[in-house]
DNA sequence: CCAGGCAACTGGTCAGACCAGAAGATCTTC
DNA sequence: GAAGATCTTCTGGTCTGACCAGTTGCCTGG
């Protein structure tokens, strides 16, 4: 295992760095990088404009070819975006997570995980966004969770759309309540793996909507409250409880021994 | 706050998913899919090459351009690379966290994440693995990780390349034991994203270099000796305690507090 | 048998052209 | 004068054809 960079264990024994081997630095990436240091150098802020291609071919003295493929570049990472017939240039977005979201599914998309280390890696997180937000939650925090509870009620049988919106919100102000945004913006994006690889399977087995929206609710009360009390421990294993129960039918029985471990603490 | 998909309140009140704005689909971006598609879908695994670019244009019939810029993006994601002169065509790279790392350092650089989210990212992502290889662990990755830490004793102070070549490789078989190739892929991206961020700031603060490299081995012996007695609530604490302990010198004062609340369970 | 050189690729880059879309200026009509 | 239709002129998206510099492998001359 582990074959790559195996300089670990040098022949020569001297432990310096040797010379890097040159490699040839293409013209757009060195476009790609001129425009993305300036992006997130902070000129360029998110909303402003670069200037037109046929522009930044004069500017960077390349052909319209290299420019496009750079901006290509740069717009994949969701650092700007363009539109045809924008007389006004490509927009700069500034940094944003879809990029985290995309690299996040394909690593789960890719059979490199299953279906259970999915659930795992979701019930680590959301256990910990809890533990944390139990800590440092304000008051402001606490109310907006408990409207949003109370709006997942109201919609509880009959519009659906409503219900798993104000449940996505719920999520997203937990985390953001535990303060980090990275925390928050890599449990959204393995939330929605998951729900990307149950659609997948046939979901169409049994399981009464309107019951299992019940329950839903009733799970969140029972974790508003220990967020309120700050009750950390209780609110981390209310999660993953919570994900185990829901999930595990689905995950392959070879894989549930990975939930087992994931589930308490 | 959440000013995005903001559908939830539908103003109709009836709860149908309404037309979506169809938007035009670049010619590009739809080369781009179907070979990101084959790519995760197992056809053209790891180390296959794709046809030559103009072989692409005949197959997909459209121009070079359009070829080119879709390779790209497959290129900036990680999914390929290719070489000027390479008869064989782009090589299949296959998914890989690299882009992962790359997508969490932007976040990191940008002001958006400082580094205090980021380490609490890290403890929290190695505490659970930690905690998750206590339990998992097999006497063969016991074997591998003491082996392991080994090496990093004999490297100790003359030869810091392989230090950190096999304290890294620690890590990995650390997470390799977890059982959860995801976590152990975002534990390693944004361990490198740390180590971006504290190299940009000045590192030559003092420390003895040997004194830290003696600790930081008595430390992996610790967590030794906690996932091979099972003890998976010491193995997570240990790694949070060492973690917070290293980092929280770089971290500004007022993101501590972050730190602190991650710190104990 | 081997070395040097040639030929046939490759990807990287450039130049120029055309198209459709968007936006503002201009013109027409009431 | 104001509202609407048209026009101009920009934009990005795409295509074509060309050239360059590498890489590879065959192939010939030793």
């Amino acid at each position: 295992m582990s074959t790559d960079t195996d300089t670990g264990t040098d022949s020569g024994g001297a432990d310096r760095v040797p010379f890097e081997p040159i490699q040839p630095v293409r013209a757009y990436q060195r476009v790609a990088e001129q425009i993305e240091e300036r992006i997130l150098g902070g000129e360029l802020p998110p909303g402003s404009r670069l200037p037109a291609e046929r522009e930044l071919v004069k500017q960077f003295a390349v052909g319209r070819s290299t420019i496009r493929e750079a901006l290509r570049v740069l717009q994949s990472s969701g650092l700007i975006r363009s539109r045809p017939g924008d007389p006004q240039g490509a927009e700069v977005l500034g940094v944003s997570p879809d990029n985290l979201s995309q690299a996040l599914a394909r690593l789960a998309r890719s059979s490199l995980s299953g279906l259970g280390e999915l659930v795992q890696f979701r019930m680590v997180l959301e256990a910990e966004s809890y533990r944390l937000a139990a800590r440092l939650r304000s008051e402001d925090d606490l109310a907006r969770m408990t409207a949003l509870v109370d709006l997942m009620e109201e919609a509880a049988p009959a519009r659906p759309r409503a219900f798993s919106e104000a449940d996505a919100d719920f999520h997203r102000a937990v985390a953001e309540a535990s303060g980090n945004a990275l925390l928050a913006l890599c449990a959204r994006a393995v939330h929605d793996a998951v729900v990307g690889v149950i659609e997948g399977k046939l979901t169409g087995s049994g399981g009464d909507a309107g019951e299992w929206m019940r329950r839903s609710v009733a799970h969140h009360r029972q974790v508003l409250a220990a967020l309120r009390t700050g009750d950390a421990h209780r609110a981390a294993h209310l999660g993953r409880r919570a994900l185990y129960e829901h999930y595990a039918e689905f995950v392959a029985p070879e894989e549930r021994e990975l939930l087992r471990a994931a589930l308490d603490d």
